[in-house]
RNA sequence: GUCUCUAUAUCCAAGUGGUUUAAGGAGGGAGUUUGCAAAACUCUUAUUCGGCAGUUCGAAUCUGUCUAGGGACUCCA
C-alpha cells in the first residue's frame, strides 16, 4: 500500500522491516478531559488503517498510549480536590467507550505512563550518558537540542536567532531556551515519583520513546517503528522531541514512515482548548449515532482539515442508510466469502493512502448496481451471494453497516410506540386490502406522527424513525 | 514576522501531466415503479478546476506571481 509521509512530504510505498509485519505508533490522549471530535477523528484514522493494512494481509502490532501523567491531570486533580489515579481512571474508561460506540477496535498495546517509568529512566539515563541530557541546579532533566545535529529536521523549522540569543541569558537554567525537559523536579503538592534522577514526574515527550523501545522496537532493526502517527499539531514540538531521543539513546531512527492526520474545525477554526470551542464526543453521541459519527468523520481524507457541520453529517447518514437499506433487502440470506472484483478495488482505493473518498464512490456504484439487479431480476442468486459478501467486507474493512438494518432503522424508538406502530400497520393493511385508501391513508398519518416513516414493500410494510 | 497547507459545480468531495472535453454523494429537474407515498432504479444538473502569466504537442494537475482562508512557531488529536 502506499502511504503519505508527512516527514518526506511525498506518497510513499510502504515496505515494513520485517516482511509481512507491521508496527504502528499513535498518540493517544491525555486523560484529563472529555474526548473531543479531534480524539475521536484520531483514533478513527488509525484504525482505519490498521484495517487495511490487516486487509492487505499485514500481521499488526498497533500501540496507542494513554498519558496519565500530566500538569492539567494535576491541576484538575487539585481543583476538583480529587485523587489523580480517581481523574485519570475516570477519562480513560470515558475514553474507551465512546471508543467503542464508534467502532473503534482497541489497540494491541495501550501503554500508560505510569506503567512506563522504568523504560522512561532507562531512556534518559542513556540520554544523560551519552552527554545529550543534563541535570540543572533545580534538579530538572533536560535535553540539550544543540547536542543533536539532526534536531528541528523532522519539522522542518529553522532556528531562530533570538532563540541563539537566549542560551547566554538563562545559561543557569536551561542552555539553549529549545532544551525540553526529560524529567521535572518535585514541587509543592504535586505528583511525584521517585526516580534515579530525584523525586518529580516526567516531561510529556519522554513517555512515548521510551514506550515504543520498550514495546514495539527490534533492537536490530534500522526504525523503532514502521509508522508513527498522531494529530497534524503534535509534529512540532512533540513529534521532533521525540525523535531527537530516540535517535540520541538508541541506534533507532524513530519511525520510517510518518502519519499525520487533520484537524477538526468548527466553523472553519481549529478546535482548541484555548478557543474554548471544543466539540465534545460524548455531547455529539447523546444526538447521533455512533456509526454515523464514524462514517462522518472518516468520509473525506485523514490529512485534509475537516469542518463539522450538521448538515454534512446527515448527508452522511444518508449515505449510511443506503448500505443500510440494502442489507435489509438481503436480510436473513447466508452470506458466502466470496472475494469479489469490488473487494479488489475497495482495498485498492483504501491502499493509496487511505483515499475514503474513491472507496465510498465504489461502494455507492456497488450498491445503486445491486439494488437495480434485484428490482429487474430478484431471484439472481450469485448477485445476492457477492453482494453480501461484499457488504460483509465493507463492515470489516470500514466498520460500516455492523448493525442488525432493523434495529438500525429503528433506534431511540420505545417499545410501546413500536407495539403502537404495528398496531397501526396492521390496521391499515386491512384498509388497504379493502381498498378504503381514504382509511388507510388517515392511518398513515397516524403513523407519521410517531416519528416514523413506512414503506410498503412485497415483504409487506416496513417502518424507519425519522 | 518566519514556516507551512488549502482554494474543484448550490453544498460536501475525489482526481498530482494524456485511458477524465473532471469520480462519488447531497440538493434541484425529468421519468420508471407505487392505489397514493416512501424506498429503489434511470436520465439530467462544471467545456470547467481562486485570478493572472509561463513551461509543454498536451495542465485542475508542473513553475512563478497575486488574492482569500486555515494551521504551526505555546498545552493540544
Amino acid at each position: 500500500m502506499f502511504i503519505y509521509d508527512s516527514v518526506q512530504k511525498t506518497k510513499r510505498l510502504f515496505t515494513p522491516m520485517q516482511e509481512g509485519k507491521a508496527s504502528l505508533y499513535v498518540c493517544g490522549p491525555t486523560v484529563y478531559d472529555d474526548a473531543h471530535l479531534g480524539h475521536a477523528k484520531s483514533a478513527l484514522v488509525f484504525d482505519l488503517l490498521v484495517r487495511v493494512l490487516k486487509a492487505e494481509g499485514y500481521e499488526v502490532t498497533y500501540a496507542r498510549n494513554i498519558t496519565d501523567i500530566d500538569d492539567k491531570i494535576i491541576k484538575k486533580a487539585s481543583e476538583q480536590k480529587k485523587e489523580i489515579q480517581e481523574i485519570t481512571n475516570f477519562y480513560t474508561s470515558s475514553f474507551h467507550a465512546e471508543m467503542a460506540r464508534l467502532g473503534v477496535q482497541k489497540p494491541d498495546i495501550e501503554p500508560k505512563a505510569t506503567e512506563s517509568l522504568d523504560a522512561m529512566f532507562a531512556l534518559i539515563q542513556k540520554l544523560i550518558e551519552s552527554g545529550h541530557a543534563y541535570k540543572t541546579q533545580s534538579g530538572d532533566v533536560y535535553f540539550d537540542t544543540a547536542s543533536d545535529p539532526l534536531y528541528l529536521t523532522l519539522s522542518k523549522r529553522i532556528q531562530e536567532e533570538d532563540e541563539k540569543q537566549e542560551r547566554v541569558e538563562n545559561s543557569d537554567l536551561k542552555k539553549n531556551s529549545a532544551d525540553f525537559a526529560l524529567w521535572k523536579s518535585v514541587k509543592e503538592d504535586s505528583l511525584s515519583f521517585d526516580s534515579p534522577f530525584g523525586a518529580g514526574r516526567p516531561g510529556w515527550h519522554v513517555e512515548c520513546s521510551a514506550m515504543i523501545e520498550k514495546h514495539l522496537a527490534n533492537p536490530h532493526a534500522e526504525y523503532a517503528v514502521d509508522i508513527h502517527g498522531g494529530g497534524a499539531d503534535l509534529l512540532f514540538p512533540h513529534h521532533e522531541n521525540e525523535a531527537a531521543q530516540t535517535r540520541c539513546a538508541t541506534n533507532h531512527t524513530l519511525a520510517n514512515y510518518w502519519m499525520h492526520n487533520g484537524f477538526v474545525n468548527i466553523n472553519g477554526q481549529k478546535m482548541s482548548k484555548s478557543l474554548g470551542n471544543s466539540f465534545f464526543l460524548k455531547d455529539a453521541l447523546k444526538v447521533y449515532d455512533g456509526e454515523v459519527l464514524r462514517f462522518y468523520l472518516l468520509s473525506t481524507h485523514y490529512r485534509g482539515n475537516f469542518n463539522f457541520n450538521e448538515e454534512d453529517l446527515l448527508v452522511s447518514k444518508k449515505r449510511l442508510d443506503k448500505i443500510y437499506r440494502l442489507k435489509k433487502r438481503l436480510f436473513g440470506l447466508a452470506c458466502a466469502n466470496e472475494k469479489t472484483a469490488f473487494q479488489k478495488a475497495l482495498l485498492d482505493a483504501l491502499g493509496d493512502d487511505l483515499n475514503i473518498s474513491s472507496a465510498l464512490a465504489l461502494i455507492d456504484e456497488m450498491i445503486a448496481k445491486a439494488n437495480e439487479t434485484l428490482d429487474t431480476a430478484g431471484k439472481h442468486k450469485e448477485l445476492k451471494r457477492d453482494t453480501l459478501s461484499n457488504l460483509a467486507y465493507i463492515e470489516t474493512l470500514l466498520g460500516f453497516g455492523v448493525k442488525n438494518p432493523f434495529e438500525y432503522f429503528q433506534s431511540g424508538v420505545d417499545e410501546k410506540t413500536k407495539a403502537k406502530i404495528a398496531e397501526l400497520i396492521s390496521q391499515r393493511d386491512e384498509a388497504k386490502k379493502a381498498k378504503d385508501f381514504a382509511t388507510s391513508d388517515t392511518i398513515r398519518d397516524l403513523i407519521l406522527a410517531c416519528g416514523v416513516t413506512i414503506m410498503d414493500t412485497p415483504q409487506g410494510t416496513f417502518w424507519e424513525s425519522v
